[in-house]
DNA sequence: ATAGTTGTAACAAACAGAGTTACAACAAAA
DNA sequence: TTTTGTTGTAACTCTGTTTGTTACAACTAT
């Protein structure tokens, strides 16, 4: 039943926010909480991740949040990173100890290492080939057509 | 933290074992178990299934599991599926409720899913490309040259 | 019958995700 | 300088999943 954690497109939901409202609103955590329908500290918690990755500028005190660099180099992948969805950037949690006695038990981990990793690569590929601009663009362009 | 749970890595080194000592051990799940270094009944629910998936075939009784088709036959997709390591076939956890009185609330769904689904298929299409014949026959080279 | 095995239920322990409350630190405006 | 609104963060609960464990009925071949 594993999934991804919902962090990730919560984080994606931010930024759409804050490149679709930022002339009209103050993108506070309550604001982002309220569109996203999250708990403030949630958010604040990816903001501060967000932040901590150089991909967003938050303001203590007077509040709020906007992006550190433009939306069209800013990837799925950095995003992916940020918030830390897989622990030590390994998709893949492999069997703690396998019997080194056994030949097939020794021997696994390398046989099997480098597929898992080009299964792995092949996603992260595909995510940086995703900005954020294309999903922000997207989602204008339905409100503009009045969704 | 998340990650692809150990069920997947520990199903393909059930079947580097079974093609491995066909020939030379009855392949029970105590067998198994004790190469893998878990509790035989981890492995007796795995062998189940990869048995429902027709991946293998197990004797109930006698003991002993044997392939239900060439290894070459069987991709990482196949195992991947079979033990169910993702839930309703979704890697991404989207959030659930997002406002849908806020435009980007209402939209998000619509213009992230496309994009979700393209890195998930990159995943899937490499997985569909690798077969268990590849990693047992690593494995049988590894043992052939002392490892 | 016996012995060895699978299938499965029932449970416990450890951990992770998600949500909540509370409050100190901070910055701008009154 | 006080007030107000906000961020950063600690501490905790709740819930669900993974993994591990014991126990035993169902089954098959000897």
């Amino acid at each position: 039943m594993m999934q991804i954690s919902s962090r990730f497109t919560i984080a994606v939901h931010i930024f759409t926010c804050i490149e679709t409202f930022k002339d009209q609103y103050k993108m506070t955590s309550d604001f982002l909480a309220s569109s996203i329908n999250v708990n403030p500290v949630i958010v604040r918690k990816l903001l501060g991740q967000l932040k901590e990755a150089g991909l967003i500028e938050v303001r203590r005190g007077s509040g709020g949040a906007s992006l550190a660099r433009p939306a069209d180099e800013i990837t799925l992948l950095d995003i992916y990173r940020a918030v830390e969805c897989v622990g030590h950037g390994e998709l893949f949690h492999f069997h703690e100890n396998p019997n080194q006695q056994c030949p097939v038990g020794r021997n696994i981990h390398s046989s099997l290492d480098s597929r898992l990793d080009k299964i792995q690569s092949a996603m992260e590929n595909e995510m940086q080939n995703i900005t954020i601009a294309e999903i922000i663009d997207d989602t204008k362009a339905k409100i503009a057509e009045g969704n």
